[in-house]
DNA sequence: TTAATTAAGGCGAACGATCGCCCATCAATA
DNA sequence: TATTGATGGGCGATCGTTCGCCTTAATTAA
């Protein structure tokens, strides 16, 4: 590793106190242009990079981000991961700022317990949270340490800290919406279980919608289970055992796993999806447009929602004011395709 | 922002210089056992902990490495970015490194210059690199300038650096046995365009392996194109147009996508996968093992990849002597299941 | 008895930047 | 002539560590 050159090396080129030179790099220096122009070419003629650690050490600022997320589960993928880092770390630079990415841990403890180190230690200056539940340990300390973080995601409605979420529960509204165009008067839902936040919400856009259409909405027209193609066929087989006045035409579904599960069981029974049932998912994962037929899904903007939290944080953080308003959500988009259309 | 407690709050309460409390805590002090414990006393009352950036800037090492990769196209996914990711976290946290992400720019160039920026400016003491092909002139900018990094994946043969790469080779050999095992004596290829450094890796195994059963090897036998769906529907059409006594019963595959795309082929021409044509993948996404028929597959293990690339990067800087040996490859597994099985 | 060694810990300097205060110089004003 | 104000830039202090050298007292070896 070579000897760095500093400001040091560069007012001695320039021929001026280093401390100029500093203040000519942060704008806040009265020079002649004569002098400033020397510095300029000697920061060239030197290549001169500002050391970062030293300017984070005095100003007290790490221009850091701290995010960590569940790990999906093997076997299973998150669709959003890859757009949603890359437009935070877009706009992180932009801003001037990094991401640091350290591990999840499952134990909530240690959660609590690396958030903790990482601000005190002053790696970090603030956080962005995802994947949140109910329950989250690590935002009750964010919030009474008063550390700065942003979450993709809402807690229990008690908790109130700055967040940007999917209205997962306006993107089944619409999906209702399409399906009662296309004809149907009875949909059914291929839910998460009852503990999940995002599937509650997500749920509660399709009972606002189902009963704003006055369509039936029985008990068991939703069928929960985690978000696998197993659970997807499995559902979707009970919906279609059900007796034949109060037997769907249609299913909303929590992710585009079930809805492939929910399709081929449809095809199992030789029944045509889209035509003879509509299906809709959600996620828009890639394989929703390449399927056959392809998949009507909810699509999420997560690049536009990663930019997002990073421009919220970071003004937060330059402005010193707690963000106003606080929380946002983001409309997403159906997108129609083969699987829910006659 | 709360007022952080430093070395010389400690020692004020502990009664000793707070130079002294710093060698007991790097483990370089004489101390009485006493003495050390009213320090640890002390650390523990007032919640000490160390000033990560002034270690750093004394210690001229940020025990962070910066990482960025090709985001994956709109409409397709990285299957192993998660866990890839989270193998490398978590050997980073259990070394005490940290793992700074940034973004990919498209521009050659652009990359070039983050990489000089992040080192230059001291944010990071090393790099990791993924999505190598042949011609990368980040690899050179390092190389040249003697920065420690470690890539997941070769370059060109005559680039040498440090990297750990999957034997994608030593993958599609064994693919080409399976299928022979199976009875196949015609095995087609959806390869990608020949300027892919890891779809020729992976060819050459391919052919090695072809070569060595005696089995043809006709120029039509390979279809090119890229990843998708759409491609392995089309190449798959086309080997099965070709004359019965060179038509290929079997095809091996450079990604799951592609072989997707080939199995909705065979349905749409009736024949049964598996069981009237072998179809093998590679990636092991979580949709070959949930797929009807369920998809074999080739898989690669990118957390212990993740994991081994860190602890050997880590060992070179900590040790500051060049990995040795300097480049290593994993093999690849072959999960058996429907697709070629009769 | 004296010199040499060891234990325990103090202290100054340095890492590379930023910030605020100070001091010349010169022209304009009273 | 003395006062004011602006311009251009120097300089000490500081952020929170680590490192190496030094001091003092006690112990051991010669």
């Amino acid at each position: 590793m070579p000897k760095q050159t500093t400001l040091k090396d560069v007012a001695k080129q320039a021929n001026v106190s280093f401390q100029t030179v500093s203040k000519v790099l942060n704008k806040k220096a009265r020079v002649s242009s004569e002098t400033e122009k020397r510095i300029f070419e000697a920061i060239q003629a030197l290549d001169y990079h500002p050391n970062f650690t030293a300017r984070s050490l005095r100003i007290q600022k790490t221009y850091t981000i701290g995010y960590s997320w569940r790990p999906s589960q093997p076997g299973r993928y998150n669709p959003i991961l890859d757009e949603f880092l890359q437009g935070m770390f877009q706009t992180a630079e932009n801003c001037g700022y990094n991401l640091l990415c350290f591990p999840y841990s499952l134990d909530p403890q240690k959660r609590v317990a690396n958030y903790k180190e990482l601000i005190r230690s002053r790696r970090v200056d603030a956080f962005v949270l995802s994947t949140v539940n109910y329950e989250e340990p690590g935002i009750r300390f964010l919030v009474d340490n008063q550390i700065p973080f942003y979450a993709f995601g809402r807690a229990s409605k008690d908790q109130t800290f700055p967040y940007i979420d999917v209205d997962g529960g306006a993107g089944l509204q619409s999906a209702v919406d399409h399906l009662v165009k296309q004809g149907h008067h009875c949909i059914g839902a291929l839910a998460w279980p009852s503990d999940s936040r995002v599937g509650n919400d997500r749920m509660e856009g399709y009972f606002t919608q189902i009963q704003k259409h006055n369509l039936p909405l029985e008990g068991n027209l939703v069928f929960r289970g985690e978000g696998t193609a197993a659970i997807g066929y499995a559902g979707l087989e009970q919906l279609l055992g059900l007796p034949a006045d109060v037997r769907p035409t249609a299913v909303v579904t929590m992710n585009d796993e079930m809805a492939f599960g929910a399709i081929a069981k449809l095809r199992d029974v030789d029944l045509v999806p889209g035509k003879d049932f509509g299906v809709v998912g959600f996620d828009d994962v890639p394989a929703a447009r390449l399927a056959r037929p392809s998949l009507s899904s909810i699509h999420q903007p997560a690049d536009r929602i990663g930019k997002l939290i990073l421009e919220r944080l970071i003004n937060w953080l330059e402005t010193e004011k707690y963000p106003e308003p606080a929380t946002e959500l983001i409309n997403p988009e159906l997108i129609i395709r083969e699987s829910s259309q006659r």
